[in-house]
DNA sequence: TTAATTTACCTTTGATTTTAAGGAATAATA
DNA sequence: TATTATTCCTTAAAATCAAAGGTAAATTAA
């Protein structure tokens, strides 16, 4: 679907807060409220927008690390990876990748037993290297239109 | 904060769908949508809560690649990358790691001629790599509770 | 132990928001 | 040109939210 100025200005509102009201985002842009909401209809129906996301500060939670885990799968064991990974209840991101590796992970862990134990079960799998997270630079950044 | 078993239930569903009204959490977990409204409020005063996102279809927009991208640093260039990344539109997550690299981040990509463009101005800063994303085999999964 | 305080939740109420329906103006299509 | 779609409006009902005041249980202090 086309997306114009309009749905690209309630894209970039919903992407910083997924909460704000139609309301309030069609007084900002210009349109009323039930604008607001048919645009927004549209765009879920057309996949456009796939979800709505909490997010949860794992530190709060009681999460002392996130890492990012990559994986490179001996053979014949990328498949039964696959069909595991989705019960690991650790991994908040995973993709599949070109490369060295074939898999990149987001995992959030309460220690470094945990760390040790969730590592335990990865390495039957492939080869794994793990980096800590130490910090945000960014997260979670809108993704813009292009300019011009 | 300390989570009980309710406040665990809500952030279920809000990470699952952050546009879910606290009258329908409520009903659905034996609470008042007040009583909702207030645990909510009181785990984004204590910053168990740090968002509500909407996630985009990067596809959909029009960027046909996604893409981790991992950046060694050169001999005083971390900082300057620091302070420059922001501006970067194409970069929707970027955190500092141990190991052999020192950032990995994500970024959104309308083409091959944009990732090349893109990879030329991270070159100054330092040694990168490149995966394309191939697909998603965990998107945003929620953070949850400690078993047992 | 009792008294005071805090906490969590309730109900009620008014304001706001959402949702649905019907209609007008504009743009696209036949 | 006539028809059809699209986009947005207004209106009104239903649902939700936010604030206030009150209750009961748990916690803390005396």
């Amino acid at each position: 679907m086309q997306l114009d100025e309009l749905n690209w200005a309630i894209l970039e509102k919903l992407q910083k807060n997924a909460r704000r009201s139609f309301s309030e985002i069609g007084r900002e842009i210009g349109l009323s409220s039930p604008a607001v909401a048919e645009r927004v209809k549209k765009m879920e129906d057309a996949g456009v927008i796939s979800g709505y996301k909490t997010e949860v500060s794992y530190h709060k939670t009681g999460h002392q690390l996130k890492a990012i885990i990559t994986l490179r799968a001996f053979m014949g064991r990328l498949k039964p990876f696959l069909e595991k990974v989705v019960e690991f209840r650790e991994v908040v991101n995973c993709y599949r990748i070109t490369g060295n590796e074939n898999i990149i992970m987001e995992v959030v862990l309460y220690d470094q037993v945990h760390l040790t134990e969730f590592i335990d079960r990865l390495i039957t799998y492939g080869e794994i290297k793990t980096h800590i997270i130490l910090s945000n630079v960014i997260e979670h950044a809108p993704i813009k239109r292009r300019l011009g």
